[in-house]
DNA sequence: ACGTGTTGTCTAAACGTGTAGATTTAAACT
DNA sequence: AGTTTAAATCTACACGTTTAGACAACACGT
């Protein structure tokens, strides 16, 4: 157990530094005859260095770290999953946690990599107070943000275009004859979330329906949320005939309070949802909702990560605002004859 | 950037073991006033111990590896999470990365957790190999499994009671007076698996129900797959009544498939899943299914292996199979008359 | 006065790498 | 032949910790 470089030396009758040229194809050349020798004992053997004092040593460590705020939702396993397909093709490891979107969480876990002197973290914020990234910045630890904006401060995100996804709802339950339109948006908004609403309300208004505010309820992160903010919405005096909720979770939360109310979606009412998580078009009725490439923003994150961390040029594609498009199913229909 | 325990001491006044004492309340007494002044300068300074050069000094990292095969499906997030609340309980951090059910990235990542010299892993297995198991054996690190058994060998593991779960679900819809009862498979079983598969096998028989071997089908791992599933067993020559499927992921794609064959559930057909995802409480209609505590079986998990890694001996109850419980809900109903 | 602990501190040796500098050998040029 | 150049290898230090061993200062019993 635990052979180590000093092992496979003696054992091919080199110095160290020979193993070390061989195994990493070294700065010095090895003879032919030496390389092959000292691999041969390296196979038989099964050495393979040790990363902690290879990291050590070379004063960086091939891990990023990335920090979810919830992985409740499926959103974010499928952004760690495009993450971790480009780390891992380029010879990085992930250390993923879950703030749970707590702020203390999120500091301690930027102090552990800071421990572990990771070389960059990719951080999905979990609250709109940006003190875990100014504390990585003064570890000196590359940081790139999904799907998040700070106020006042450049900082390398990669990002869809929100605003667009919250116009096309809007846009297409406004198509179907819907005026009174009910919107669920996140409890505190972030930068995602605020877009999605902007594209709500300008929407709105490109179409001379006037803002009402008693038609936007906060929601939350789990079904449950999506399910008592829809009861909230069918409670008002004046309810809606259709909703736009900022995430997919809200609004098959939703269905379900449609259902226990005895709605009928579509028929009866319309339902909007964001993000095209995969369980979307497998709710009955199956969910209209706004695709967003969840994959794709995690491999460019990862991109955009790793040339920061190596220091080249970011591929330009990495960052341009991804694009977003409507998804067009079942849960979105004409308003129904008695509303309109 | 980059301050180290040789700067607080210069600064401080003090030798570096001095420090090392302080911060570690080391193996050595330092005087009151010592150790004040120096926790003065490592606040003033923010230093933190470098985690590489401290582990590779202490043989060991505060790392746990986990391998899980698919982050897809909701179940396996919840179990990180009870993981990752345990480690970071104790201090431990948590590598999580997913196999995709792949044997080659299993092993992969095995070596990359070698090479990192984690002290222990988690290991979901995603194939019927054990392979990597060997492995992580041969290189000394500390495994446990959860929700699978290795066949003839003695694995530290998680388990919860599948057979049982396969019995009450089965019983279940015995008891609504189904006789052409489906079952969707595991595409291979796993000892989970072929736990619930047994469990419907021999309830059957206990009720006199002859097997009938056309009404088990293969499912796979995502929604899609138990929406063919379902589909297959709709189309075959004497269709069944109720179906069982292995997971919720099988059974809230099968909902879709009887939703698009224009049957409703439960009053042409009933479903049972297992596992009671977040997800199952808010399909319409609601699932009727299995409970697995998912996060108390990540806990156990980590307990386990922590309790291995620092050679205690592990709490009692980590090591019961833990107990599942029919959750009644809307998917499941008496058989409609013109099949009775 | 003299051992005998005890307390507080420092010095220096690990842990397992990577690589610059020195050294040797051989080849390639004047 | 002498000088430069390149290839192949080794020696030894550095990375930032932890901790055993040495040592000084002091209190305590005899």
């Amino acid at each position: 157990m635990g052979v180590t470089a000093d092992d496979v030396a003696r054992i091919a009758g080199v110095s160290r530094a020979t193993v070390s040229y061989v195994v990493n194809d070294g700065p010095r050349p090895v003879s032919k005859e030496t390389a092959e020798r000292v691999r041969e004992v390296i196979r038989q053997t099964g050495y393979q260095p040790n990363a902690l004092a290879r990291n050590l040593r070379l004063q960086r460590s091939k891990t990023i770290g990335l920090i979810v705020p919830d992985t409740h939702n499926p959103y974010f396993p499928e952004v760690a999953r495009g993450i971790e397909s480009i780390a891992f093709e380029r010879g990085y490891s992930v250390m993923l946690c879950h703030s749970a979107s707590d702020l203390d969480r999120e500091i301690q876990y930027v102090n552990m990599f800071h421990a572990q002197r990771v070389p960059g973290v990719i951080w999905i914020p979990g609250t709109n107070i940006f003190e875990p990234y100014h504390k990585l910045k003064g570890y000196g630890i590359q940081t790139v943000v999904i799907d998040r904006l700070v106020p006042h401060e450049a900082v390398p995100a990669v990002v869809a275009d929100n605003v667009e996804g919250g116009n096309l709802a809007t846009q297409h339950l406004i198509d179907l004859g819907h005026r009174r339109i009910g919107y669920i948006s996140r409890p505190v908004d972030l930068s995602h979330s605020s877009g999605r609403f902007e594209g709500y309300q300008t929407t709105l208004k490109k179409n001379g329906i006037p803002f009402d505010d008693s038609l936007v309820v906060k929601g939350g992160f789990i079904l449950e949320d999506g399910r008592r903010a829809v009861q909230e919405l069918l409670a008002i005096e004046n309810p809606p005939t259709a909703i736009f909720a900022y995430n997919d979770i809200m609004a098959i939360g939703g269905l379900r309070a449609l259902h226990e109310a005895g709605l009928h979606v579509p028929d009866d009412f319309s339902l909007v949802g964001f993000d095209d998580i995969a369980q979307s078009a497998f709710t009955c009725p199956a969910l209209t909702t706004v695709h967003l490439p969840k994959f794709e923003m995690g491999q460019n994150g990862a991109k955009l990560l790793i040339a920061l961390i190596e220091k080249q040029k970011p591929p330009e594609e990495v960052l341009t605002p991804l694009s977003v498009r409507l998804i067009v199913r079942e849960s979105s229909g004409a308003v129904s004859p008695q509303h309109s």
